[in-house]
DNA sequence: CATGAATGAGAATTCATTCAT
DNA sequence: TATGAATGAATTCTCATTCAT
């Protein structure tokens, strides 16, 4: 008993549309917005460019369709790290720990591709570049405030601003590798060692001018 | 003894070349690299466009010049703020000058569009990424660590590893506005308000974490 | 049972790439590599420029593969006149008979043409006037030169370098109308009888410095 | 006491138009005729683009200009080599000595780039080609022939057609190795020792055919 | 519905030739 | 008269998008 191809919605179908932004994702990627053609585009889908503009209105479409399912993924991944800390019982090594973390998986090198493609478009896509921005940083930011503000009312830090710790406490992690990432054209991955150095010591920082005085 | 118009060296030509540097610099910071023509480029010169081919080879070089003249600048401002700072008094207090005048400098407009196309770009030249981060952020890096080098003989920092400490520095006053700029397209320039207080704070915190335990 | 039209090799696709081949050729061997655009073989072929480069991905390809064809052609003509000879009874007569088939063969304009343009492109598509020279005269001195020492062994020529009077045989035939051929720019269709006399007389030296002493 | 410009007539411009002949010379010599742009050739000569126009009205009167004072130097080298022969007393001697100065002399490198240029250009200027090939072989089959006639009448030779026979001589010598040169893209210089042969066996295989019977 | 072809335009680059200084 | 610039067109190649089969 075969089957028509109507048989199962969304088989056939949703299958070429995952295979169309698959295919997209890595060469927008790989070679950025300009550096990829449609036809490139359905070629590594392996499907015609009719298929391709039938899925998607334009190359504008495809571009933000293929971005924003990455800022939900990305979403997800900045959410499930939420949940951890206030309840910390050894603060440093805690903020540490989350550190190493934070910092390996920011760095991870499709993320830093995908920012530096971002901000080379977000002239012409700034929806995007913002909403990047707020499905990445700008939630790290919120989740670490929220962090801080139940920390310092159990009197472990002193946060008279809780979203500008939130953000220093971030950049204090990420940004020396990060820049130098984003004007690295090769994108050797960072040395772990090297990541963990900068996480304990943005820590220490952060702590040194957060942290509650010794009670 | 007046000389002919050959013996002068701005002439003709070198009105035009520099003509059509500056064109090409306001439609590449407008445009980007992909979206700026060397029709356009002509066009705004006021010049043919063999004049500019001629003077230089092609699309990337032109670029390349425009960005590295762009470079060179860049770096004589960095260079210009190096020699206020060891001989401080009120080290506090002039943290915070310096960091005040380094944030608006940054965030100048057109040094934010810079920034957001090389890093675009960083793929395509890589070279010219590399060079402006070595001829910004990273100077700027190198004298920030002499002075804390020289801070901290007079003890009046602790800083065990200055390189460090520099860029802990630079990215404490600067990243909050800075990411936040590379990901809005449109490029309002930042509230000088708002700046200062970064500015501001951020020395705090670098000074709680590397100041001297007491005077 | 029939196919469906994706089985049949000689679909549209085909057809097309065959009109493109035959209108780049009719116009390289008018008008030269240099004076032959993309826009008129697309015109010529009744084809849009995409899919000519579709097919062929770009001029100096589009240019090889048309002279390769022509190449594969020449030599299976080549190859057709091998066989008659070694078993001659009237060598004389047969050597004219050839050398009046070859002279008439290898002049045709078309070929004249050919060789006009390899030989004016020689420096920018050195393989191919090598490709050319290997299947044309190359693979004839080639196939004489196993005649010769066939002929030899039945004592019938004096052969001690089969391949110099190969060549010798070859240029003493064609060397007169052709040399005169590729001077002249007007490719005036040899007079006939000319050609006779040329081959007779080529043949007449050939048999006078190559031929066995009458026994 | 200066001189004016205009002192010595001839001087400056003569001077000016010759090394713009040179260059010319060089450069379609090197690159030939599309592959020279007016740009290269007002360079290499040192002088501007307006003085070239001057000089010659365009392009195409710049290469028959070219070309045309070639063939001028390459008629008088023909015309030197054409007294030797007829008062011969060792004729096989004198040929082989002769062929080989003329396969040497024919076989120069900038002669062969010179023969496939025209060649390929024979269609743009055909009184160029036929003007090199009336000043070269054509003069050299007219000086054989008159020899041959000579020898003849002197019993060193039997020649019913010295026309043809010239011709005969004239690419029995240099058929092999100019035929390879023409379809060799880098111009390697010929081997001197396999020149030798070929003048030597094409000497061999002309008398054996057109020597006089017995001595 | 999916494939190959077409459209129509735009971009980089080059060139021969002419103007203006 | 000689120089640098301008003109104006041509050419190769690419692309996003749409038609026809």
């Amino acid at each position: 008993m075969t089957q028509t191809s109507q048989d199962v919605p969304d088989g056939r179908s949703a299958r070429k549309r995952r295979a169309i932004l698959d295919a997209a994702r890595t060469l927008f990627l790989r070679n950025g917005y300009a550096g990829t053609s449609m036809d490139d585009v359905a070629a590594l889908a392996a499907v015609s460019k009719q298929t391709v503009y039938k899925n998607f209105a334009d190359k504008q479409r495809l571009f933000t369709d293929v971005i924003t399912a990455d800022i939900a993924e990305t979403e997800q991944l900045t959410q499930s790290l939420a949940d951890a800390l206030p309840d910390s019982h050894d603060l440093a090594r805690d903020l540490r720990t989350f550190a190493r973390r934070h910092i390996v998986e920011v760095l991870q090198p499709h993320l830093v591709r995908m920012r530096r493609i971002l901000i080379g478009e977000a002239d012409r896509f700034p929806e995007l570049a913002s909403a990047w921005y707020a499905g990445g940083p700008q939630r790290a930011h919120e989740t670490f405030a929220r962090w801080f503000e139940t920390l310092a009312e159990r009197g472990l830090l002193r946060v008279p601003d809780p979203q500008l710790a939130a953000e220093h406490f971030n950049w204090l992690i990420l940004s020396v590798p990060l820049n130098r990432a984003m004007f690295s054209g090769r994108d050797e991955p960072a040395d772990p060692a090297e990541l963990e150095y900068y996480a304990d010591e943005g820590v220490r920082v952060f702590l040194a001018a957060y942290g509650a005085p010794r009670a």
